[in-house]
RNA sequence: GCUGAAGUGGUGGAAUUGGUAGACACGUUGGACUUAAAAUCCAAUGGGCAUUAGCCCGUGCGGGUUCAAGUCCCGCCUUCAGUACCA
């Protein structure tokens, strides 16, 4: 019997299906475990052989975990709202839904192919009213509380009404917005309805507000910050620009110090953690209040350094800042505005791209310094940020370098506050040594006694205190798109209102168009069913709007990271209709045990899920306050993408040439003088054309000059002659003259070509390349002498756009998903990013041939009752344990090597017996399941091999009776002896010293000293 | 600039507490089987000198600790990833 992997895989998955081998129950006398993938976005383009890694690991720690006797909770899922979906309807007119369906059961069809251990009947997907019904409860709960900072937690927005009734708000502690003013109870119940909405809003944990965002025309939506890759949108690359526009917030920075602390507390990497620590951004310092002359306005800044208060020589706003207008006088008006109108024409990316200019414009008001009372000019400049801290800062020169170049550059003041240092180095000082100078109190003080004296003094004279600032920004949460949850909002006279949880979900309407609409409106602006009858509690048709009983509802959507917030408490009980999930269920798996994804989503996904988390445990709702104890960034597997090398020009210089210019004739070319001439037909040159040119540019010769030394072979100059023809008058000109001086400067760009269509000799299939396009039909190519013509390669991230995917339906039908999965751990560690190269699965395919051949031959199961050798059981306990501690450590990699070891030393042991081969395919299956049941079958067993106990290991069948002793001159390896290991040091020393081998390299010498560790090594030392 | 990770054969990568560097594969070369190819099997494969033994060099670079360093310490270089006028 042969190994039909094709036949053995899909017969195991349609058993695994139809016993629902691998459902989790939600009580078990077994221990829980839960190992989570982060789900897809199920994308048009199907999974490339990167999407499954850290689904196989996974799955791998999933199927060991149910050997080892744990009830497993391994679901999958998907993230089905986002950008793509809608990108294609809005250019189709197709449905969403219906692209997101179809692009589903490629998924689907594509995962279950591997093979994997998915409970599939818990599966979610974010977009399907049954679960976003759960989404937009969330967000109600958001709505309905705010946080309070006496009991640190968010508590129901009835706590604070209750407060505010009884004594109103100058003693609540809560997080809210800066522009809060004071009132007594007296006057808030004074307030009529809608004022106190107004209030309330701006405590609540998801707010509205006029908020400056990141919005991207060319999509048509407010973006977050991590959405945005370098000034330009992570999808699309479309530019983006700040705009202000009224939209729903999430307040997570009243979670920045437990998001920050919660990381201590959990299991993730520590780039992970740490991003998360940049990301959030805590920084402690001061703020401190400045009174400006001649004004009744104050400017706050906050201060990390507040020990250097008396080094302050100016103060610089941001241009932005609300105060710049008020406080400028007459003289520096004109200047201010033409500065102020100069950087908001900056986008973000220009002032990112050039840090160094320093610019700025003195606004001609002073500020007053707060111990000194000296006068402070007031400056603006772009090098203050207004969405960081206050928007302003006290400028030290002599401590901070950004300052210390303005006042440079401005010729301003610079005081040096630092006991005997430089004043140019004072910048870079190291603060725990330094003493303050000229600095009145502060004198004699060092930083740490220094910056908690100032706090105190500022305190006293009521400008300042002590304070902590972080970056993390509240994040907006509002999209302008069709593809998203709705929210269960409407407004009556302006107030957003919750629709009551009772009548949820509230489902996404039809739409004629997902564009924005005409008036700029969200796309939800076109659907015409799409206002809320309060008397019936029904969505109904917009004409109906009242404004008694039928109002008009958000048109925003939520933001792709809403369904994702939440998603793995689903899973626990995915079916629920009256909760989100069960308390019993939630009680039982509490959080994910080991979570598997990408390290791109560290500071998005992530945080968001962290920050929601926390908030439903405050509330009551979950049982645990981070969701997943455990979390492995699975590294990205790159593509091998191939260019080919597109000319735009060649240049070509000589005497003689003639050059036909467009209604003029031909024209003689001036003498030595080179004439670009530009390709229109597709011209490309082979890789090594490239070569010659690199190697002209590393000689830092004339390229010209070099080229005379080169020869162009007769292939190319043919084709070059080709291309240039149409151009010059061939009548006074010697071509192959010429073109020894026709070469490529620097005018050649890389195209990426599809990989299917090179070899594994970066051989380009030209017929088929010229086929791709419409564009490429009549492409010529300069290729290498034997006219085949090499593409370039780099190794880069695989992706649909640099066409170098590698389909892993190819590989299964090729190789089989057993030798699919085992690739892919052998490639190399799970978390490092590793180049593909389908070529080596040969080496885990043959593996499984030779495991195969192990067990079966022509005529069945050759597995024998026979009693186990010893060297068996060797090969066996010794597998066993390294399996073991390799998954522990998700060493997937060294794993498959040690599988590859036992079937190459059972292989040569001619072994059969069942005592060994039955606990080996139990190792093996995790791994590759699909072989193993079959072979577990084919030992006589009618269940899955998924319940069957992990083997013990036993340490008795490895203990040795003697070493094989490598002994080394001086540290260095010469050869070895096979010694008793019960032998003692004495012994061995005499043993060896006795050797012939040893007296050999000794050559009559004394060794100086022998070092001999028993059961490790010996070392002479001579 | 800062933070994090990593530099080992032609390639992917092993070496778990300092103890035989290069496991296991891919690739390459030679051989067997075959009319031939594929598949399979066997052998060799870090570099150099010798081709029998043997010797020298070798884990990014320069130092150091140690009987012994890919591994530990100090100082650099390079690559990748994240992040940035953060006051």
């Amino acid at each position: 019997m042969i190994y039909k992997f094709n036949e053995i895989e899909a017969k195991w998955q349609n058993f695994w299906a139809e016993n629902q081998t691998f459902r989790a129950e939600n009580n078990s006398e077994k221990p829980k475990y839960y190992v989570l993938d982060m789900f897809p976005y199920p994308s048009g383009a199907g999974l490339h052989v990167g999407h499954p890694l850290g689904y196989i690991a996974s799955d791998i720690y999933a199927r060991y975990k149910r050997h080892k006797g744990f009830n497993v909770l391994h679901p999958q899922g998907y993230d089905s709202f986002g950008l793509p979906a809608e990108q294609y309807a809005i250019q189709t007119g197709q449905h969403p839904a219906v692209t997101t369906e179809t692009n589903i059961k490629t998924y689907r069809r594509q995962l279950d192919q591997i093979g994997f251990s998915f409970d599939w009947s818990r599966e979610v997907r974010t977009s399907n009213p049954e679960y976003y019904k759960w989404t937009q409860w969330i967000f109600i709960q958001l709505f309905e509380s705010w946080y309070n900072l006496d009991s640190d937690k968010a508590e129901s927005i009835s706590t604070l009404v209750a407060l505010f009734e009884a004594e109103g708000n100058s003693k609540v502690n809560a997080v809210c917005d800066d522009a809060v003013s004071q009132f007594t109870a007296e006057e808030w119940n004074a307030l009529d309805e809608k004022q106190q909405q107004e209030v309330l809003l701006q405590y609540r944990l998801t707010y509205l507000a006029e908020t400056e965002v990141n919005w991207c025309p060319a999509l048509g939506t407010v973006l977050a910050n991590d959405e945005i890759v370098n000034g330009v949108s992570e999808r699309g690359g479309h530019p983006v620009v700040r705009k202000k526009m009224t939209q729903w917030s999430m307040r997570i920075s009243a979670y920045a110090e437990r998001l920050l602390q919660g990381l201590n507390t959990i299991d993730w990497t520590d780039a992970l953690k740490e991003s998360q620590r940049n990301w959030i951004g805590k920084s402690e310092g001061a703020s401190v209040t400045f009174n400006v002359e001649g004004h009744d306005a104050v400017i706050d800044v906050f201060t990390t350094r507040p020990d250097t208060i008396f080094g302050v020589s100016f103060m610089t706003l941001a241009p932005e800042h609300d105060l710049v207008m008020q406080i400028t006088t007459e003289d520096q008006k004109a200047d201010v505005e033409a500065y102020i109108q100069a950087t908001a024409k900056r986008s973000e990316r220009d002032r990112m791209a050039d840090v160094k200019t320093i610019s700025g414009v003195f606004t001609g008001a002073y500020a007053q310094h707060p111990f000194s009372k000296e006068p402070i000019p007031i400056w603006i400049g772009d090098y203050v940020l207004a969405g960081y801290g206050t928007g302003a800062v006290m400028a030290v020169p002599c401590g901070d370098q950004r300052d210390y170049d303005f006042a440079k550059h401005f010729d301003i003041n610079i005081p040096n506050i630092f006991e005997g240092v430089d004043i140019s180095e004072a910048a870079f000082a190291d603060k725990a040594t330094t003493v303050i100078a000229n600095s009145d109190f502060l004198n004699g003080l060092n930083y740490k006694k220094a910056t908690k004296r100032a706090i105190y003094e500022l305190e006293q004279i009521g400008q300042g205190e002590g304070k902590t600032n972080y970056r993390l920004r509240d994040a907006v949460f509002s999209r302008q798109r069709y593809w998203g949850e709705p929210f269960p909002v409407y407004y009556v006279n302006g107030m957003p209102k919750m629709i009551d949880a009772q009548h949820l979900p509230i489902q996404l309407p039809e739409v004629e168009k997902y564009l924005p609409t005409e008036t700029g409106e969200p796309p939800l602006g076109n659907a015409s069913v799409w206002a809320w009858n309060t008397e019936t509690n029904q969505v109904v048709a917009n004409e109906n709007i009242d404004n008694q009983t039928v109002f008009p509802l958000e048109l925003n959507t939520m933001p792709g990271w809403a369904g994702s917030s939440w998603y793995f408490n689903r899973y626990m009980d995915a079916h629920n209709t009256g909760a989100f999930a069960s308390q019993e269920a939630l009680n039982y798996w509490k959080e994910v045990d080991l979570y598997i994804g990408g390290s791109e989503h560290a500071t998005g996904h992530l945080l968001y899920a962290r920050f929601w988390q926390k908030f439903l445990f405050d509330r009551g709702v979950v049982p645990v306050d981070e969701f997943a104890k455990k979390l492995i960034n699975q590294g990205m597997i790159l593509g091998t993408s191939a260019f080919v090398h597109r000319v735009a020009s060649v240049n070509v210089h000589s005497k003689n040439v003639q050059v036909k210019n467009p209604g003029k004739g031909f024209t003689p070319l001036a003498d030595k003088f080179i004439k670009s001439i530009k390709i229109n037909k597709q011209l490309f040159f082979t890789n090594s054309m490239l070569n010659l040119k690199r190697y002209c540019d590393s000689k830092g010769v004339s390229k010209e000059a070099t080229l005379r030394d080169f020869d162009i072979q007769e292939e190319y100059s043919n084709l070059i002659k080709n291309s240039i023809e149409p151009f010059v008058s061939s009548e006074d000109l010697d071509f192959l003259d010429t073109l020894k001086y026709a070469l490529v400067l620097g005018s050649t760009s890389p195209i990426h070509a599809d990989v299917s269509f090179v070899n594994s000799s970066d051989e380009l299939d030209m017929e088929a390349f010229k086929n791709w396009r419409a564009e490429y039909k009549d492409a010529v190519f300069v290729t290498e002498e034997n006219e085949v013509y090499k593409v370039g390669r780099e190794v880069e991230k695989m992706s649909k756009s640099k066409y170098n995917v590698v389909n892993p339906d190819n590989i299964c039908a090729e190789y089989g998903a057993d030798s699919l999965r085992l690739y892919e751990m052998f490639l190399g560690p799970l978390e490092q990013a590793k180049p593909w190269n389908t070529a080596g699965i040969t080496g885990v395919h043959g593996f499984l041939k030779k495991l195969w051949k192990l067990y079966m031959t022509e005529n069945g199961c050759a597995v024998t009752d026979a009693e186990p050798t010893k060297d068996n059981l060797k090969t066996l306990h010794k597998t066993i344990k390294k399996v073991e501690e390799d998954i522990d450590n998700f060493s997937f990699n060294t794993s498959v090597s040690t599988f590859m070891i036992a079937v190459n030393e059972l292989t040569a042991q001619k072994c059969k017996s069942k005592a060994i081969l039955e606990p080996l395919l139990v190792l093996l299956s995790p791994y590759a399941p699909h072989i193993c049941e079959e072979l577990h079958s084919q030992l006589g067993y009618d269940s899955s091999i998924s319940t069957k106990a992990f083997p013990v290991f036993e340490a008795s069948h490895l203990v040795e009776s003697s070493k094989n002793y490598p002994i080394s001159f001086n540290g260095k390896m010469r050869f070895t002896l096979e010694l008793p290991l019960d032998m003692s040091k004495d012994d061995i020393e005499a043993a060896v010293m006795a050797h012939e081998k040893t007296q050999a390299q000794l050559q009559g010498r004394t060794p100086k000293k022998v070092i001999v560790v028993p059961g490790k090594i010996i070392n002479i030392v001579g």
